[in-house]
DNA sequence: TCGATTTTTGTAATCGATTACATCTTGAGA
DNA sequence: TCTCAAGATGTAATCGATTACAAAAATCGA
C-alpha cells in the first residue's frame, strides 16, 4: 500500500521493476514485448513486479531507440469544417486499426501556422503526413520529401510523382451536376465558386464548365458568384441572385453550406425552392439532410476517403506502395432530395422525374 | 549540392553538423538553444553547417533528454460534434501561443478506445490532459492522478478536489431556460434530454427541474424525452409531441441539435414554430442561425471555454495553480431569436417583448 | 553422466539530443 | 607582460528504453 522509498509513480523507471523482480531490464523488456521469449516463471515474477509498482514504459524512450513514432499528422485547413471532421474520423480509424496514433494540426485558415507543422515532422515526431489543406508552399513540400517522409496529399491532385493522392472526383462530379441540372431541364445557371486559391474549388470550377460547353451551353447561360465554401458566401449569392433580372433557374453550389446559405436567403425574399429555383450542392454533410427542404447534393465519400487516405499513408510507411496507390480518386454519390426538381415545360432530355435512386457517378 | 558521402538527409544528427562545423555537439546545441552563450564567429559557422545539411533537431531524443513533449491530450467524445470542434480552436490557440502542441483523442462514442488515450499519457508522451468527455472511468483516472499527471475536467463538474473543472453553468442556463419560457407566458412545456449516463446532461436536467419548481410547475406540467444530443433525438421526440393531445407550448431542447431535428419534423407535420410551439435549444452552434426559422438558444463560450481550460492545464503543468482555477464555470448567453414567442394571451409576468438585447446568465 | 544443442537471461551499446562540469580562451586591469 | 575573472568551448553523463551479442542455464540424446 505505501510507497515510500520509490520514487514518485510518475518515474518508475524499467530498471525499478527489474530490481523488484529481480532480473535485468532486458528481461522486462522481453516480458513486455515478446513474452513467449521468457520462461513462464520469470514472466509471472516480471509481471507482478510491473503490476505493483504500476510500470507503464516511457514511449519517447522507446520512440527514440525504435526510431519511430507509430503516429501520423494530419494537416486540415479547419476543424471546424464538418466534411474535414468526416475525414477525419476514417483516418483515425484507419490508423488505429494499425496502432497508429493521429496528430491533427490545424491551420485554422491561418496559413503561417503551417510552419509549426512542418517542424514537428521534420523532427521525427511522427512517421508520417496527411495534407488536406490545397495549399502547401513548395518550399515546404519539398523539404519534407527531400527528407524522406512518407507524404499523402488529400487536397487535390498534387502533380508531384513522388506524392500519392487521394481524392474525391471532383471534377466529374462537377460536370455531372452540370449535365443534372441540364436535363432536368435548366438551361441558365449558377454556380457558387469556391475560394479561387483552392485547388479543389479550381477543379470543381473546371468541371462545371466542362459540363457547361458539353451540355452546348455557353458562358451567357450562367452566372459565377466567388464563396469560400461557407454559409456566407451562399448569402452573399443569393443577394447578387436577388438583383438579377435574369434570374438562373438552376444553381450548383461547390459546398453545402453556401448551398444552404443560398436557400435560406432566396427563400426569405419570396423565391421558392425548387419551385422558382433548383439549387445542388456538393459535400453530403448531415446538416444537408436537416434543412428545410433536404437538399440535393453530390455526396463525398467522406469516411471511405479518410479511410483509404490512411492506408495509403500506412503502405507507404512499410514501403509496401504498389501502382495503384499513387492516383486514388473515388467517386461521389448523388443524392436526389427536395432542392431540385424539372422545369414543368422544360425540354428535357431524360425523363427522370422527381425521386430516383442516388445514382453513382463512374470515372 | 551533391550530398554523396553523407547520412541520407533524414538522418543527420546533430554530431554530423558538429563534424561540419568543426566544434563539439555541446555547441551546436547552444547555438540551437541559447545563441547568446555561444560567440559570434562560432555561431555563423555552426548556423552554416546546419543549413548545409539540413539539420532539423530530433526532437524524441530531445524530449526524452528534457523529460517533458509540450504537448497536451485532449480526449473528445466525439470529432464531428461542431460544439467539441469548436471548443477544439480555442484550446489549439491557446496551447500554441504557449508553444504546446496538441493530440487529439477522439473516442468516437467508443468508451473502449479510451484505454489506449490513458495509456498514451501514461506513457509520457503528453505532458497534460484535457478529458472532455462525461464519462472516464474511475479506474482511469485515479491512475492517471496518481501517476501525477495533470488534468484538467472539461465535462462537468468532478466531484475530485484533485482535478481542476473548466465548464458552463449547465444548470443555471438551464434554469434560465424554463424561467425564460414560463415569462414567455407558456406553462406546459416539453423537454428534450441528453443521454442519463452523461453527466452534464445530468446538470441541465437538474437545473430544468429547478427552474420548474421556481416557477411553481409541478410534474404534471412537462413532458420529458430522453436523447442524445443529436438530430435525431428531436425528430424521436418531436413524434411523441405530436400524439400528445394535450401538447406542451414551450420545448427546452438540452441540444440545438435536437432542437432543429424537432422543429423540422413538427413543422412538416403543419405545426407552426413559433406560433404553436416555441423552441429554445443549448450549444450556440453556428447551424443554429442557418435553419428557418432561427433557433433561439444559449450560446455555450465555447472558444473562450476551449482557451481557459488549455489556460488552466498549462498551469496545472507549470505548477502555478492558484485557488480560483479549481472551479471555473463560464456563463451562457441568451441567443433570442426566431423560434420562441409570448403566448399573445398569456399571462406573462415579464413584459420582454419579441427581440430583446442578448442578456447574460449569471450565475 | 556428459557434451551438444537449445533456451533463457544478462551485459552493454545504442538511439540523439541536453547540460553539469571541466578546461581552455580571451581580455581587462595591474 | 602577467594575473585573474569572465566567457567560450569541450567532455562525458544522462534521459529510459531496446537489442546484438555473450554468457549461463536448461534440455536432450547417447
Amino acid at each position: 500500500m505505501s510507497r515510500k522509498g520509490w520514487r514518485s509513480p510518475k518515474e518508475v523507471r524499467i530498471a525499478d521493476v527489474a530490481r523488484i523482480a529481480g532480473v535485468s531490464t532486458a528481461t522486462v523488456s522481453r516480458v513486455l514485448a515478446s513474452p513467449d521469449k521468457v520462461r513462464q516463471k520469470t514472466r509471472d515474477l516480471v509481471l507482478e513486479a510491473v503490476r505493483q509498482c504500476g510500470y507503464t514504459p516511457n514511449s519517447v524512450a522507446r520512440n527514440l531507440r525504435k526510431r519511430r513514432t507509430m503516429t501520423a499528422l494530419v494537416v486540415v485547413p479547419n476543424l471546424a469544417n464538418p466534411v474535414f471532421a468526416q475525414i477525419l474520423r476514417g483516418i483515425d480509424e484507419e490508423l488505429t486499426q494499425s496502432g497508429y496514433g493521429l496528430v491533427i494540426g490545424s491551420l485554422d485558415n491561418c496559413e503561417d501556422r503551417e510552419a509549426r507543422y512542418v517542424e514537428l515532422a521534420l523532427s521525427r515526431q511522427v512517421d508520417g503526413v496527411i495534407l488536406m489543406n490545397g495549399r502547401i508552399p513548395e518550399g515546404n513540400k519539398r523539404t519534407m520529401r527531400e527528407a524522406g517522409l512518407p507524404m499523402v496529399a488529400m487536397c487535390a491532385a498534387i502533380d508531384d510523382d513522388k506524392i500519392p493522392n487521394v481524392v474525391v472526383q471532383d471534377r466529374e462530379a462537377s460536370r455531372a451536376a452540370v449535365e443534372y441540372l441540364v436535363q432536368l431541364g435548366h438551361r441558365r445557371l449558377g454556380y457558387i465558386a469556391g475560394p479561387p486559391s483552392n485547388i479543389i474549388a479550381a477543379e470543381r470550377l473546371a468541371g462545371f464548365l466542362e459540363g457547361i460547353a458539353e451540355a452546348g451551353l455557353s458562358e451567357k447561360d450562367f452566372v459565377k458568384w466567388d464563396g469560400r465554401f461557407v454559409f456566407s458566401a451562399g448569402v452573399a449569392a443569393a443577394e447578387a441572385f436577388l438583383k438579377l433580372k435574369d434570374r438562373p433557374t438552376g444553381v450548383y453550389a461547390t459546398s453545402d453550406e453556401s448551398a444552404i446559405g443560398f436557400i435560406k436567403v432566396v427563400r426569405a425574399a419570396g423565391v421558392r425552392v425548387p419551385e422558382d429555383v433548383s439549387v445542388i450542392g456538393f459535400d453530403g454533410i448531415e446538416f444537408a439532410d436537416y434543412v428545410e427542404p433536404t437538399l440535393t447534393t453530390f455526396r463525398q465519400p467522406l469516411h471511405d476517403l479518410g479511410r483509404k487516405g490512411a492506408a495509403v499513408l500506412l503502405k507507404m510507411i512499410h514501403k509496401q506502395m504498389q501502382p495503384g496507390d499513387w492516383n486514388i480518386r473515388l467517386p461521389l454519390e448523388l443524392l436526389e432530395r427536395d432542392t431540385t426538381r424539372a422545369i414543368p415545360d422544360g425540354t428535357r432530355k431524360a425523363s427522370r422525374q422527381g425521386r430516383g435512386k442516388p445514382h453513382l457517378v463512374s470515372h
